[in-house]
DNA sequence: TCTTGCACTGTACGTTCGTACAGTATAAAG
DNA sequence: CTTTATACTGTACGAACGTACAGTGCAAGA
């Protein structure tokens, strides 16, 4: 249904509007807020405009009331798309991704590093590219590792051979490092992440 | 200084309290929710936990008065990793990244595919990653984009040459595509995210 | 032993919050 | 022309909220 009303609020306005809030504010707006943000003169307007965000599923509430938010910042996932040929538009929409959730919801320690060289190019990691570590994870053979090796630190493939630990790297341009004094792993890279603008 | 106070709680425990407590509420906790987090029986010590992750700016409170959470998801930065041959420990850390502003930080509008196949391989862009694109954006040279060539979805470098405007893959075992029909450009890849774990 | 600081308890108070309900202007539908 | 739905206004109320302040038990240091 379209509506000329002058008084129509667009719901794709309200929901940046709302993620410009929560952006800033970390948090969602109260109705008194809510009506500041929508030159509302009545909470009940605004609890009005929350239950139609709720309707559609942008917005929820908890088993106390409290208002959170269920899809504002979910980013629909459309599919997949070939990076070879061309393929039909696949995807039908629907799913989408909190990548909130997606990258940072893991319940160890983690901490972030940028990669400098080329040595791990084969598998994706690039110059520049942030690599996300979660600390504490004794690592599995293949795992990718940020480790002190000889007390110099560097990004490798773990591998475990009977008690032979080796970092290898994804470019056979590299070699092979054995630890010759000592090896401690800082833990294992659990996302890569490239930003381009 | 270390204590051996039964009532002492560990800021670091608190963190991961309140980290807890965001993830699952998507908002900080009110004082009369802390106590119940830590076992209080009075606001007053709920204030004064409160208070101490204000003073290490893990939170802090806006004009308002209102709370949010100031570092409270940052992942430390700790510099820069070699992926080559190693480097001392750089870093010396103190820098973080806000992940979620880092990513999600941009006004336009955004969707996110799963890329299959490998022409952007050379790139960096494997079979599987995810890529986040911006819609809108016109594009320029050099940027990859995801496109609707002639009926099929694509992702690959988009050059315009006076006009005669191609898709290049960044591998050379794939042809430059040319659109014989209609060229819809879907958006622009604004970063690639690959998760390990 | 006395003092000081820390980590709380307990109580009180004014403000803000979410909720509810009655009412209104406008536009679309029958 | 009447009915219905939409998008609000205005008012009221109890519960929850943040803040303040006086007081307590404990440990460390002088």
């Amino acid at each position: 249904m379209y509506c000329t009303n002058v008084q129509y609020m667009d719901l794709t306005k309200a929901v940046v509007t709302f993620r410009n809030f929560y952006r800033k504010q970390k948090r969602l707006p109260s109705y008194q807020e809510v009506c500041d943000l929508f030159n509302y003169s009545s909470k009940t307007a605004a609890v009005y405009l929350v239950n139609k965000l709720i309707e559609t599923d942008i917005l929820e509430k908890d088993e106390k009331g409290k208002l959170l938010p269920k899809k504002l910042f979910h980013i629909p996932h459309l599919g997949i798309i070939k990076a070879g040929y061309p393929m039909p538009a696949e995807g039908s929409l629907g799913d989408s991704i909190d990548f909130y959730e997606y990258l940072l919801g893991m319940p160890g320690e983690m901490f972030s590093l940028t990669v400098s060289g080329d040595s791990m190019i084969e598998e994706g990691i690039h110059d520049g590219d942030i690599v996300i570590v979660e600390r504490d994870s004794s690592p599995r053979n293949g795992d990718i590792v940020a480790a002190c090796i000889d007390g110099e630190w560097t990004v490798k493939y773990f591998k475990n051979d009977n008690g032979h630990v080796g970092l290898y790297p994804a470019n056979p341009s590299y070699p092979v490092l054995f630890p010759t004094e000592s090896l401690m792993i800082g833990g294992v890279v659990v996302s890569v992440i490239r930003k381009y603008r």
